[in-house]
DNA sequence: CAAGAAGTCAAATGGCGATTTGAAATCGGC
DNA sequence: GCCGATTTCAAATCGCCATTTGACTTCTTG
């Protein structure tokens, strides 16, 4: 409980975020991170138990920053499709917007695709709040009694438009399609996955009239 | 060039792919492989160069096995609907189809998120044909003179719906959200998302009647 | 069937990276 | 300004893993 004893403690975290989010938790090596901190090696293991709650740690403060100062809009805002245009409008910002803390997006992403023991933590903490608040979104776009998995399906189709280009960015770079998130750029694409979710969801809707049906091509 | 001799060099090849897929390159050691392979650590760096090496054989391989067996359908059917319907039903059960060789789409979701050396040449191999075709069924369901950046959203849109399958499914999981593609399932998802992505970009295809035009909300 | 080529193997090598250690330095209260 | 506790540091340790080595076995071919 000292002052300036955990203030490279602050300093590792600090540093650790981006330095994780570009090369992934097991390409990063602690010597690098405590270089860029400018301290010890022993330094992480001192601080924190092992690298891997060290991992855990920075996981959390990133949880803290980033949500706090840029909370979720609740779904009691106007219309449904008002609620969806503004939530949208949130999460997309945080996910891709360019700015501050860029790096937490990138590795929530890292952590879908590919887990390490803290995703469980994440999950509870972080994404099924998103989760759930998307899926009552898209519930009342839908009519009453749609099924669950009919639900679920919309609201995975809503998330893909936004995680693609977290997941697939590598290679949306090498295709030169990676768009460009400048003043402009980000407000089109918004726009854009706004407008294609909702007709979506309104196609999806009117597919099914309430009850079961059978497939529907033509 | 012997029959009995590249044997275990096929029997490596075989053995690799969904050990590769389910931990990942970096965490799936050589021992393993050759333990599963009932051969000695040292093949893997004789019959190939390197782990590397190796690895990008693994890819190649699976790619000829996958894309040969199952051609891609040419945008030149019908209607640029029933082309966008073809496509998707060939596209999706080739990445989420349970059966056969389940791991190569896995592979493909590990390498976009996490790029080895092996990306370009996949990129290259898979990936853009693949890209292109798409991007050729969209800009048919879209007016003539739509700017490049809209089409593009539009094949992002439609490629995001499909991959978040893929690069979420751990989180999918942990939220009791993952589908399940048995027989009715997977042609369910697939319909539903026929639906979407049409209405989707047939709603951007209205927004824009082809020249610029202001941000829409509402 | 001999002899060389090609393939296999157990064991060694070498490097990398997380963690530990024990001594030195710094801090906090008195 | 001193003492115990906390924090830093350079060096050592430890385990893991890809790769190499050199002897041994198995093929191929004339």
């Amino acid at each position: 409980m000292s002052s300036v004893a955990d203030e490279t403690r602050a300093r590792l975290l600090k540093v650790a975020g981006p330095l994780f989010a570009q090369h992934g938790f097991r390409d990063t090596g602690v010597k690098t991170i405590c270089d860029a901190a400018d301290c010890n090696v022993a330094a992480v293991n001192y601080h924190f138990h092992s690298k891997q709650d060290f991992y855990g740690a920075v996981l959390a403060e990133a949880h803290q920053n980033a949500f706090a100062m840029r909370p979720m809009p609740r779904a009691s805002v106007g219309t449904p499709a008002a609620a969806l245009t503004a939530w949208l409008w949130w999460w997309m910002e945080s996910m891709l917007h360019p700015g501050r803390p860029e790096w937490l997006q990138t590795l929530m992403a890292r952590e879908m695709a590919f887990p390490t023991p803290a995703l469980d933590q994440m999950v509870k903490r972080s994404i099924r709040p998103i989760y759930n608040e998307l899926t009552a979104i898209v519930r009342r776009l839908l009519p009453r009694g749609s099924r669950l998995t009919v639900v679920r399906d919309c609201v995975h189709s809503v998330i893909g438009q936004v995680l693609v280009y977290k997941h697939a960015a590598p290679v949306l770079h090498r295709l030169s399609a990676m768009p460009t998130y400048q003043r402009g750029g980000l407000a089109r694409l918004v726009a854009n996955v706004v407008t294609f979710s909702l007709a979506g969801i309104a196609a999806i809707a009117a597919q099914k009239p309430s009850s079961r049906s059978k497939k529907i091509r033509r």
